[in-house]
DNA sequence: CGAGTTTGACCAGCGC
DNA sequence: GCGCTGGTCAAACTCG
């Protein structure tokens, strides 16, 4: 029996209610059994109720503030999913399409997920993001967004979203860090909120189009096409400013974003960027350097920073849709220095210069292959199952650190029971 | 010398 | 309207 079929037997093993924590299990979760387990605990209770599992609702009269709970976390045990950490961010960024219509279709077919009560289908609206979490480090895990209002029309407000997916420091275990998929809103996601909430393309794109046409006529920029080269300086580089693509805010309903530990400062998520800016934001002392994929024709772009608080924790914001495939020739496998014909990891760190990367983390990356294979583990063990918000704290990401709601899968039976239901007929797992 | 990074300047969005 | 801030550009720089 190997040592994945152990864990995942483990993980199998559990209580129905789940006792046993995955931090038990997997240590390297950092997660530790305490309070905050039963802070999880009810709240995936709460939402499993709404969502169609047979578990008592929550009790909100005991909720925290937002403070209190953000203590209260430190040592969360978590109902969290573990996925090996060989799970590449790539393969849920590789195309935000392809995540979404995954996603969306295991939650389709999930028989539980649909059996909950009318009042659960709620209307997220359509202005949503995306954010990954990769991180196993407690002390990140968002805020209690239990405190956010409930009137209605809140959820129309476009924002990030957040899932937990292992850290990458974590290689050393086959399984060892929670997963968490995070939306927005403090209550269940349905099947049409996560559709709505993945999907990255689709009217949004076509808006995106119709805005960028209409920018371009108020600019007259078909009159001045000929006349670029007479304008002052000044003129020209303002024009050409108004122009581009980043002279706009980027939408955050476009944006992917991840949060990881890792030491190496532009993880590779299977693209190739080529870094163009850096520069130091608001509220972080950290830098925060802005990629572009290097593809002909794509205008998807990156930026990475460090946590304010923990230089640990790496968040990658990705804008916009990649309209290609991976690109195919290479692989994923970090180690060793790359050529300088696409990949985007900083260079050898110059005289006087920060160190842009670290090498730490190419054998990072060198050791979580097969990455495709643990993001279909992901998609198609564990993206059915049903999330529910727990907290929120995008903190350093965001200038005023608005608290915003993530979900944690609901419960750990069920997590367990899916990835078995999965992991036997796609990966040939014999329990 | 080509290619990628760094860094200061510039611009536009946003909040007050 | 103004100032702050995030995002981008492009010259200068570095490296192989």
């Amino acid at each position: 029996m190997s040592d994945c079929d152990g864990i995942v037997r483990a993980m199998l093993e559990q209580t129905d209610n789940g006792l046993n924590s995955i931090s038990q299990i997997f240590p390297k979760t950092n997660l530790s059994t305490d309070h905050q387990s039963e802070q999880r605990s009810s709240l995936g209770e709460r939402v499993s109720s709404r969502i169609g599992f047979n578990v008592p609702p929550l009790e909100t009269e005991n909720i925290m503030s937002p403070f209190a709970v953000s203590r209260s976390q430190t040592n969360v045990p978590s109902p969290l999913i573990a996925v090996s950490p060989g799970f590449s961010p790539s393969a849920l960024l590789q195309s935000p399409k392809k995540f979404s219509n995954s996603f969306s279709q295991h939650i389709i077919q999930s028989p539980v997920a649909n059996d909950g009560p009318p009042e659960m289908v709620e209307s997220s609206g359509g202005d949503y993001a995306t954010t990954m979490i990769f991180n196993n480090d407690v002390p990140h895990q968002p805020m209690n967004f239990d405190h956010m209002p409930h009137h209605e029309g809140f959820y129309d407000i476009p924002t990030e979203e957040s899932v937990y997916v292992p850290s990458h420091e974590s290689h050393a275990d086959l399984i060892g860090a929670p997963l968490v998929t995070s939306f927005e809103s403090d209550e269940v996601a349905n099947e049409t909120d996560i559709m709505n909430i993945i999907s990255l393309d689709s009217e949004d794109e076509d808006e995106d189009y119709k805005e960028d046409e209409e920018y371009k006529e108020d600019e007259n920029v078909d009159e001045e096409d000929d006349s670029v080269d007479e304008l002052p300086p000044r003129k020209r580089r303002k024009y050409e400013v108004s122009d581009m693509f980043g002279a706009k805010r980027s939408r955050k309903d476009e944006r992917v974003i991840l949060r990881m530990e890792c030491e190496e400062d532009n993880p590779d998520d299977g693209y190739q960027w080529r870094k163009y800016g850096r520069k130091i934001v608001n509220g972080n002392s950290n830098p925060r350097s802005y990629y572009k994929c290097t593809y002909g024709g794509c205008n998807v772009k990156k930026h990475v920073e460090r946590g304010a608080d923990d230089v640990k924790l790496l968040v990658v914001t990705y804008d916009g849709k990649h309209n290609h495939p991976i690109p195919t020739g290479r692989s994923s496998n970090r180690s060793g220095p790359r050529n300088r014909s696409g990949f985007s990891v900083s260079q050898t760190p110059r005289l006087g210069r920060l160190p842009s990367s670290s090498s730490a983390c190419q054998y990072c990356y060198s050791s979580l292959e097969p990455h495709p294979d643990m993001a279909l583990l992901y998609m198609t063990g564990l993206s059915k199952l049903q999330s529910f918000p727990v907290n929120h704290n995008h903190g350093f990401m965001y200038r005023h650190d608005e608290p915003i709601i993530d979900r944690v899968i609901p419960d750990r039976t069920e997590v367990y029971n899916g990835m078995k239901d999965r992991l036997l007929p796609n990966f040939g797992f014999n329990f």
